[in-house]
DNA sequence: CAGTTAGCTAACCGATTGGTTAGGAAGTGA
DNA sequence: TCACTTCCTAACCAATCGGTTAGCTAACTG
């Protein structure tokens, strides 16, 4: 069974790299090799994450030269963000004051941050 | 290497079982057996894909007699809207024109929709 | 007590994931 | 032409994922 488009945007973020690559691409078009360079991993390795994202429609290639460069895409990630704003509705609604209690109420321990 | 919080939460709701269970927690807490209900797939499975959504820390598990019921649990959701809308806010402040204009663009295909 | 119900773990399986190395294609430029 | 750079695919590997069946514990019920 072939993953919803969804599932798909959802996989691809939920993978630190893949995450990294993205920020990086907040700024700007980027090459292979520069969207490579501050990993400890081999070309081939970011080229995989490159298509991961690709397939979810998070980025676009380009061509120029030897490069193919990579840009960010809008759409796939709005779809997730309306998913997930779908239970931030209901929290916002019907937990948010017990969560807010249960934050105060954990404020009130000294300096033990064991959770 | 363990992964951070934020990619347990996003590869927990990667999932579309998991989602519709999330879905259905929504109604109120559920037995493990009424949660399967609706797939056709075994309670060992349906017990998997709790572990992993309790792992993520979406979901808490009660007791009453036989039954160990399911909650929804807010926090780490939370987190994940919190970094898509970091995503949102840079495309909607500076992808959204070029993104309306690409969709004119595209829109010069014969009868095509607005939004 | 015996029998039923709810849920779990263990062991197993095939498919997928995330990485590697090797090697090749395509473009640049001497 | 030849060398270099950039990026890709192919093949492989270990680990994880998503499901199964078998069998167990714990709690209710007759």
């Amino acid at each position: 069974m072939q993953p919803d488009r969804l599932s798909l945007t959802l996989s691809a973020i939920a993978d630190p790299t893949r995450r990294a690559i993205l920020m990086r691409l907040m700024d700007g078009e980027a090459s292979v090799k520069e969207l490579a360079a501050p990993f400890e991993m081999s070309i081939p390795a970011i080229c995989k994450h490159l298509k991961v994202l690709e397939g979810a429609g998070l980025i676009s290639r380009g061509r120029n030269a030897q490069l193919r460069p990579c840009r960010l895409e809008a759409k796939p990630l709005r779809e997730a963000v309306g998913w997930i704003e779908e239970f931030s509705k209901f929290w916002d609604t019907s937990l948010n004051r017990l969560d807010g209690l249960l934050e105060r109420l954990q404020a009130t321990d000294p300096d033990s941050k064991k959770n």
